[in-house]
DNA sequence: CCTCTTGTG
DNA sequence: AGATGCACAAGAGGC
């Protein structure tokens, strides 16, 4: 909506200027319109061979289509082909059903309908061929379908992904919301087809002319949304961004979702079993310490028995009413009585248990006989992936009994994990874009950065730095990556708040660069209302100006971290475009499995792990060039082993 | 459905 | 006076 409105303020400004243009000046590319989504639609049903080729024949005349494949999907199965929409012009579409069922008295009368077999070989050609772009919203979920019937969908241009690029932080990269918010129409909800909850059919159960209703539209809207997105890279100069960096993961990301980690469901078994006693045993001295049970896992229940029953000191109720009962709270208490520490170690117990020992166990594919991620690829506002189904990026490694877990994560026979991480990227990076002469020599003589920024703030001879220092100039570093606060530090590093402030003071005493970086990104964010990465991708920060001082600090905070943290993902994204080309190239069997933000993990034959290492690692090194150099190095850091565990 | 808590970078 | 380090996902409790 505010976009039509940008668009026609555009073309005003460009046709007032048209008769004072000069040779030298190139007129801004013009948004081209978009016939209104109300308008007259035509969505065929296509049930025979002849009919889908006078489509496919179409498809393949103009060289862009746009493609909505709906699945049906039986718990524990891959999805299947139900059927699939393509969209050739606006208000132009077919739906091909090749699964629905035959089911109901409605449907006995309905027309028939391509054979799976038939339509998959008829489509094949059109959705392999070079000379036809595919048009998709989340092509990667499009190439997991077709990947199972042996399609490689090439060339493609995915939606989602060119709206996260123009609009990181704003909004869902849904098509329902960017059809909501570039041409103000509702899509037709699934759960109007398929109902909800005990309700729910298979998208197979729908009626086919429904069925086309809903998918031919969704195509529709895909192919508009394209021609919209796309004007808009060219003229917001982001296509370069897209093609280099998001577009290429597709098929990279697909195919680590796809190959999966093994998982040694044995071990998590054991693991579940030994927590399992060991939360019975503290539950039974936390009862006796008590006098009564309770839930140890209800917050207000725990509340209840900390600040009144027992009457230890400190109770602070929050805004719900309920006593804080979270883990600085409880170490605070541990001191004064037996029951708090009892209750820290019962939650991280619980928590291995329920989220890793007994849920990753779940998690087994029956077929693979392995556990397989999804990566979100257009949620975080950083650029970042986020992980879930399960959630891959947050496996324990900070304790020994999180370590355990991470130790069921294993190769195949033959085979070792082999992990590639970015040594302090954001502290790099942080040095790198706020100019900071001594950080900047420090990273290039490879120092011990922690113990240079003691040494800097706390006046301590290098040669002299204890473990005590180093600790609070570590927590001061990743401050200033968060965008720091006195209260934060202090909670942080267990010192009272002027204690930290005086810290903070220090820090930027001796490193005016970082302070005049993040005034600067504070200003810029006010003005235009993002932040930008080394690579150009724009982070929106919805509440930079925001009348509540807090909240607006919030947003402020997330504008210092924004371009780190997003810089540092595109770097990564930039290294796992790359890497499956450079294996190839070198004739290695690696499989990249898994991305940790700034760790990707392989998994290798054992001959050929040394080599493997080294090409990763120059791939990741050298990822910012040719297009933007560095003035830090940056360095990664390998390890191999059988386990996930053993691999850091 | 929201809140609290905790796991990761 | 009161809230106060960034980005996520997920389990559990409770309304």
């Amino acid at each position: 909506m505010e976009f039509r409105a940008l668009a026609t303020r555009m073309t005003q400004r460009l046709s007032m200027a048209a008769a004072a243009v000069t040779p030298a000046e190139r007129p801004e590319p013009v948004i081209p319109e978009i016939p209104a989504f109300t308008a007259q639609r035509t969505y065929a049903l296509v049930d025979t061979i002849e009919g889908l080729d006078r489509w496919i024949e179409a498809a393949e005349q103009s060289g862009v289509v746009a493609i909505w494949p709906e699945t049906s999907n039986v718990a524990g199965t891959r999805p299947t082909l139900a059927g699939i929409a393509l969209a050739l012009a606006p208000g132009l579409a077919a739906y091909v059903p090749v699964g629905h069922r035959v089911s109901g008295s409605l449907d006995l009368d309905g027309p028939g309908e391509l054979s799976l077999e038939a339509a998959i070989e008829r489509l094949r050609p059109l959705l392999e061929d070079p000379g036809v772009l595919k048009i998709g919203h989340d092509v990667k979920t499009t190439a997991h379908l077709l990947s199972r019937y042996g399609i490689g969908l090439a060339p493609y241009d995915c939606t989602m992904l060119m709206s996260y690029v123009l609009d990181g932080g704003q909004f869902e990269h849904t098509i329902e919301n960017l059809v909501r918010r570039s041409f103000e129409q509702e899509l037709t909800p699934l759960k109007e087809l398929v109902g909800t909850g005990k309700s729910l059919i298979a998208f197979a159960e729908v009626a086919r002319e429904r069925a086309r209703d809903f998918a031919a539209e969704r195509a529709d809207a895909a192919l508009r949304l394209h021609t919209l997105l796309k004007a808009r890279l060219v003229r917001e100069t982001m296509t370069a961004f897209y093609e280099t960096i998001e577009r290429p993961l597709v098929p990279a990301v697909a195919a680590m979702e796809r190959d999966g980690i093994k998982v040694d469901r044995a071990a998590l078994a054991d693991l579940s079993r030994d927590f399992e006693r060991r939360i019975a045993e503290i539950e039974q001295a936390i009862f006796r310490a008590v006098g009564n049970d309770f839930n140890i896992g209800s917050t207000k229940q725990l509340g209840d028995v900390l600040f009144e029953k027992l009457g230890l000191p400190g109770g602070k109720k929050g805004k719900t009413g309920a006593y804080g009962t979270d883990a600085s709270i409880l170490e605070e208490l541990a001191p004064l009585h037996e029951v708090p520490g009892h209750v820290l170690e019962w939650r991280q117990l619980s928590k291995l248990k329920s989220t890793y020992a007994d849920a990753l166990g779940e998690e087994i594919d029956r077929d693979s006989g392995r556990v397989h991620t999804s990566y979100a690829l257009a949620v975080a506002a950083t650029g970042r992936f986020s992980s879930n189904n399960p959630n891959l990026q947050n496996i324990p490694i900070r304790t020994e009994e999180g370590r355990r877990i991470r130790r069921a994560f294993i190769a195949e026979p033959g085979h070792l994990l082999l992990s590639a991480d970015y040594s302090q990227i954001e502290l790099r990076l942080a040095a790198d874009v706020a100019d900071v002469p001594e950080l900047k020599q420090a990273f290039r003589d490879g120092l011990d950065i922690h113990a240079l920024t003691a040494s800097q703030v706390f006046g301590v001879p290098l040669a002299e730095m204890d473990a005590v220092t180093r600790r609070r100039a570590k927590a001061i570093n990743f401050g200033i990556i968060y965008g720091i606060s006195a209260f934060g530090l202090g909670a942080q590093i267990s010192v009272p708040q002027a204690e930290a402030g005086a810290y903070i003071r220090a820090y930027f005493e001796r490193f005016p660069a970082i302070r005049a970086y993040m005034e600067r990104i504070k200003t810029d964010c006010r003005s235009t209302g993002y932040v930008e990465t080394i690579f150009g991708r724009k982070c929106f920060i919805p509440g930079i100006r925001d009348a509540n001082p807090a909240r607006r600090a919030g947003a402020e905070r997330q504008a210092i971290n924004a371009p780190l943290q997003g810089s540092a993902a595109d770097i990564i994204k930039r290294a796992m475009a790359r890497i499956p080309a450079a294996l190839v190239r070198e004739r290695l069997h690696a499989r990249m499995l898994l991305q940790v933000h700034d760790e990707l993990l392989f998994e290798v034959p054992e001959a050929e792990v040394e080599e493997t290492a080294r090409v990763v690692k120059i791939v990741m090194e050298g990822a910012c060039a040719p297009h933007c150099e560095l003035s830090v190095p940056l360095v990664v850091e390998t390890g191999r082993g059988r386990n996930w565990d053993e691999a850091h």
